[in-house]
DNA sequence: TTGTAAGCGTTATCAT
DNA sequence: ATGATAACGCTTACAA
């Protein structure tokens, strides 16, 4: 399509200085003459001249791409850490390849390999599901940061909030403003966030001496759907409850759904809470009460620290904290 | 961190052949003799062998990596055309590099050199403001398909669907349930599609001898709270309503809050349609009429064009077309 | 069918 | 401060 791509050996040529020198120009790794530096970003600027990146890595081992491995490419709290971790990179120089994992192992591992080839300078892993043994062998070949997911330790790579805690508060203040018969959306099966989410509505009832009905207790997939198909499957088994708690905010969506078309009036009648406060929960009819996560500054806080461990400087990561939003479709009740 | 990295010489050896036909083994591009070809794979097995792609795409000119230029990594338009691209490159061998133009025209041409200097094959182009003319010298660089957006004489790479008309469409439905007063909710100024369905629904009026009041129409720009504010703005102008279209579902969403907080009953006292069909519209309270754009199949389709362009292949862009999904946030009036 | 050898476009290691 | 020159790991003529 073009004549032919510009090379540093014809900016040499035409700044008649060596190649080596060029590099040096470009890299303002050593000091050059600044005579001859002038002359060298000319011939670059007149000749249109950039860098191969791929020829750049291959010589100097260092890709300047990083990987970042998300499970659920439309997911809108993974969308936002993915966000973050790339707006993170801005200006460093570094670009992000994004993968799908889609929450499997099989393909995560795949995927992961394909990364690797591409000498990607470090990885970012978004949830998922690979096995513990597997991230073990994995950290030692490459930078590693774990978002949304834990690893015992490797605290000090893994960037999350404490969801068991955060599920403990949703449920405390539903159990504050009086309820107690409340039930539980679950996300999906073998996510850890949505396992510690469980355990975290679990001890909070357990510690308010409010037994946990099993019945109440329904295994969802983190879309809307399965709100709608919990509540009809509380109402079917006939155990009363007052207040559901969803693992996260679509969910909680297809509850409130599920209750209007059965018309239970939300809040009056049962409350709902959700989780991760994505963008749109502020504006439904109720509003939502939701724990909220820093999803966008996780992803930031992802990339930098990834950036400070490829350097070999010293990380740290900050912590991050979900934050009850009280807002329309919870209240008081009894 | 590693021993030493496992190269193509190191198989040549251990399968006593050359290097050259290692590497024909892994390209399968001359036929090998099964004899040798069972050593070298199996050399490959054991030594954990993977070919590294800077090398690779340094000299063979084929890097085997997309460039994806989207606007907004978190918008649920744009994530699904993502997804759509990076899940219709599955088992094709390349991978997606994922960038962020952030609606600029500036960041957008300054991302695009990035993904330059990786020797990208291909490029796909999500939306974005960047001038045709830039388009026009990009497009003689590299395989260029476009997504959300359009450029005159450069159909046969342009995935679209006729937001003019989808929007003519929207509006036609709400004048033929017996609406006269439509307000309209813009999307962002400067974006190709928010323009196209401004006009559609200009038309629309148009054609069926409305008068359109400016009163009536205001600048919005996608996000949720855009439509509140363009409740407030109608009703304070006071020129009565009895629908509103938004340009999207978030900014819907907006409307359909503000309308409750002033409680004007939805459909009932207005009715509002959204545009685009994300995932919550159909559990939300009233669920949303709105234009349904086929996102992750446009991806896909991207991806597959932009496969065949660079394989210099024919390729055929499907036809894609919004389609009307009528639900509860609309109804008759008069 | 296979091997030899010349690159691909840089950076890095020596000297100078 | 600068210039040769040897890598980097692979593909691809060209020979054989």
């Amino acid at each position: 399509m073009q004549n032919r791509k510009v090379t540093i050996l014809d900016i040499a040529e035409r700044a008649s200085v060596s190649p080596a020198t060029v590099s040096r120009v470009i890299n303002k790794s050593v000091v050059v003459k600044e005579s001859k530096r002038k002359v060298v970003i000319e011939a670059m600027d007149e000749l249109g001249f950039r860098p191969n990146a791929l020829a750049r890595g291959l010589v100097s081992g260092r890709s300047m791409t990083l990987g970042v491995l998300t499970q659920d490419i439309g997911s809108p709290l993974y969308d936002n850490i993915a966000k973050g971790i790339i707006r993170g990179l801005e200006g460093s120089g570094y670009s992000a390849i994004l993968v799908d994992g889609l929450w499997r192992e099989n393909r995560e591992l795949e995927v992961i390999n394909t990364l690797l080839d591409r000498q990607i300078d470090g990885l970012v892993l978004i949830g998922g599901v690979i096995s513990e043994g597997e991230l073990t062998k994995l950290r030692k070949r490459i930078p590693l940061i774990l978002v949304g997911r834990e690893m015992q330790g490797w605290e000090d790579y893994c960037i999350n909030i404490d969801n068991f805690s955060a599920a403990y508060e949703a449920t405390k203040f539903l159990i504050e403003q009086g309820h107690r018969r409340i039930a539980h959306v679950k996300g999906s099966p073998n996510h850890q966030d949505a396992e510690q989410r469980f355990k975290g509505y679990a001890k909070a009832l357990e510690d308010s001496g409010i037994e946990l009905i099993p019945n109440l207790i329904f295994q969802g997939d983190f879309f809307p759907q399965s709100g709608v198909l919990a509540i009809s499957s509380f109402l079917e088994r006939g155990d009363g409850f007052s207040a559901v708690f969803a693992a996260n905010d679509m969910m909680a969506m297809g509850v409130r759904r599920a209750l209007y078309q059965r018309s239970i009036r939300c809040p009056e009648d049962v409350s709902v809470i959700g989780f991760d406060d994505q963008i749109e929960t502020a504006f439904l009819v109720p509003s939502l009460t939701t724990m909220r996560q820093p999803s966008v500054e996780m992803g930031m806080a992802a990339s930098a620290a990834l950036l400070d461990v490829i350097a070999g400087k010293p990380h740290d990561l900050p912590i991050f904290k979900a934050s009850l939003q009280v807002r329309e479709s919870t209240c008081r009740t009894g």
